[in-house]
DNA sequence: CACGTTCTTGACGTTGACGTCAACGTAAAG
DNA sequence: CTTTACGTTGACGTCAACGTCAAGAACGTG
């Protein structure tokens, strides 16, 4: 597994660096242009401008999908965006390190806290499930 | 683990029955009485009425508990409802069961998902903690 | 029984996360 | 060179999930 910096990305071999308009990062992870300009009016991603079109890097898309994850994981933006700011964050100073290191623990804290309201909920839907084959089960 | 059943839950010993007034279940849960009555109005829980007055019982406090969870795992108030529905829906024929258990499959797809970018967000943070560490090394 | 506390029902306000026009530039294609 | 397809910036609309009054009703206490 590998760290996601949106900066100095290590190049995958297969690794599709094309740069794209916005209407193809938009189809290429399912949203509408209009929630990725939503994303850039918040400071998420700042695609490059050429002219005052907007073209889209590999960094933009990597952060596109730390935002859909985010997301899918109930996180608001303004959250998603401290954190994939905190991957970016300067940490040439020691003072800066350990800034961002208690910031990963915070982070790591509520992480673990939803894995355990997840695991919480798949375990009685495994126990509903049984409920309902054994019930199933009596009817013939 | 136990199901989380709201209709006829198994009385655990210690179980605190006494029925309470708003104030205090949400109290109990940590949100305000405006948040408790939103979920009413949704349908979420159906608090017994003595006249005009809200009574809550173990039943409402166990859905109340579900709801909270749900939303630290990001799910909206609507789907949250047919979740919790689901629980306490009839399954006393056959074809209802077969369609509970399609809804279980379902719903379980979506937690595994969930989890996936839960590992997925936990590990890329532990390799980007351990490359802090790194660099707070290579400062002395 | 007056009084303060807690409960009730509206009803409007707010914030987040976009959707949905309108009105306009631009670049390749016919 | 006009059309067509995308692109751009506003600006307003919407929906969910509550917050925030307002204005009573009900209930225990001195």
């Amino acid at each position: 597994m590998t760290s996601p910096s949106t900066t100095r990305a290590a190049r995958t071999p297969g690794a599709d660096d094309r740069t794209r308009t916005i209407a193809e990062v938009a189809d290429e992870f399912g949203v509408t242009h209009r929630t990725v300009r939503h994303y850039e009016e918040l400071g998420l991603i700042s695609p490059e401008r050429r002219g005052t079109t907007r073209v889209y890097h590999r960094r933009d898309r990597t952060r596109l999908g730390l935002i859909l994850r985010g997301k899918r994981l109930g996180f608001p933006l303004e959250e998603i965006r401290t954190i994939i700011d905190l991957y970016d964050a300067p940490r040439g100073r020691r003072s800066q390190l350990e800034y961002v290191l208690g910031q990963i623990d915070e982070r790591r804290e509520d992480l673990e806290q939803r894995r355990r309201d997840l695991e919480a909920a798949l375990s009685e839907l495994t126990e509903f499930e049984r409920r309902c084959r054994a019930d199933l089960e009596r009817l013939g």
